[in-house]
DNA sequence: TATAATTTTAATCAAGTGATTAAACATTTT
DNA sequence: AAAATGTTTAATCACTTGATTAAAATTATA
């Protein structure tokens, strides 16, 4: 075993994920994967099987990556406001960072549905958590107007990782290269913030 | 030519339309689609030359089908408030009857970007409309606060077409079926109607 | 009806696919 | 060092892929 480079088995998953990423389970070859990974393509189904099992593997890993800190955030003992700021910054610096994690899951999932099984379970705490009874309480105390948490999260997803989804219509349409789209994405996060804020804390809710 | 079925030409078209909207360009096969149109599959490239200059047609349609209706809305002559509201109904039954469109065009483009031919002239017509200026103005006279119309229109479009895109993991993790889920969206459409509305038309803006 | 043009078919091609094999290489254990 | 185990390789398999071909079937034209 080597100290510079990570294991061969770490090496193939790295690429798989690479190019997973970008082309889809369909636009992939294992002579893709194997040659992002510098290794001899036998060596994939030695690891891994078959395509398929590494792509579960991979995927697995990419769902939770997409929820990633959302969980330990709707749980924090911080004000809503404060929670929901926080979640849309989180949100949105993972977003950042992986720009093509959302179009790459939901694509996936559209295409076979039955491979979400470990994230199932992770969409489903996100509805019971701390953050689902802090929205019912304020309803309840008229601090925001009465609407589900699920509805809300969504808000939340929708209005952050569609940016994301749409960024290569944006960059192009727009003529945007990676700064200008930043640029923009950051720009919009703010109105974005602003908006639900308003509507979710708007005066005649508050105290 | 027969009055019932459609050319063969149409027939291939229809058929490609509805594969390639399911399995994307590289999940699909010239069989498959050879198959889904009943047709043998050489017929196909006798029609269309190859599969990349079938898909082409069809991606130009759905992109085309995807802004349909809207630059005509975004040039009435109505009231701002009524535009909006006007543009995301209309949004939203357009991906009611097209679910998947959305996360197919993006895919695709996400793909292949050069694949945006068509389409770019369409989007970029949206911010040259008359809704562009309604927008300007409106903010000068302090009708509402001070956004571009790009973002406005992001907006719309995230907060209606992420749903979609969503769709079958919203599904899955809230264990909805078609009517649950058209159920969902439907109500979640209101409460964006109004988050929307009350953030662009809030009380210190108007009049 | 005979001829030409168009449309459709079955058969086939070369290239690429996921996966397996048996042998080579490397590492650990005895 | 020798044997045993674990890792990597090149070669290859059976199959699918997009596309082409030449012939057949259909339709239009003269």
């Amino acid at each position: 075993m080597k100290c510079i480079s990570e294991s061969t088995e770490e090496r193939i998953k790295e690429a798989a994920k690479n190019v997973f990423l970008e082309k889809g389970f369909d636009g992939t070859t294992t002579r893709d994967i194997a040659k992002a990974a510098g290794i001899n393509s036998a060596l994939m189904n030695y690891y891994f099987r078959s395509k398929e099992k590494l792509f579960q593997t991979i995927f697995d890993d990419m769902c939770g990556l997409m929820f990633e800190g959302m969980l330990e955030l709707l749980n924090q003992p911080i004000s809503l406001r404060e929670k929901i700021s926080k979640l849309m910054d989180h949100q949105f610096q993972m977003m950042m960072k992986n720009p093509n994690l959302t179009i790459f899951v939901m694509n996936e999932l559209h295409r076979n549905p039955e491979r979400l099984f470990a994230t199932v379970g992770m969409a489903k705490q996100l509805t019971e958590s701390k953050f689902d009874k802090e929205i019912e309480n304020a309803i309840v105390q008229g601090t925001i107007p009465a609407i589900e948490s699920h509805h809300i999260l969504t808000m939340i997803i929708a209005n952050i990782q569609f940016l994301f989804v749409s960024k290569p219509m944006t960059m192009l349409s727009r003529g945007l290269d990676e700064a200008g789209f930043k640029a923009f994405a950051t720009r919009h996060m703010e109105y974005v913030k602003d908006m639900l804020c308003d509507y979710l804390f708007k005066p005649e809710h508050s105290t």
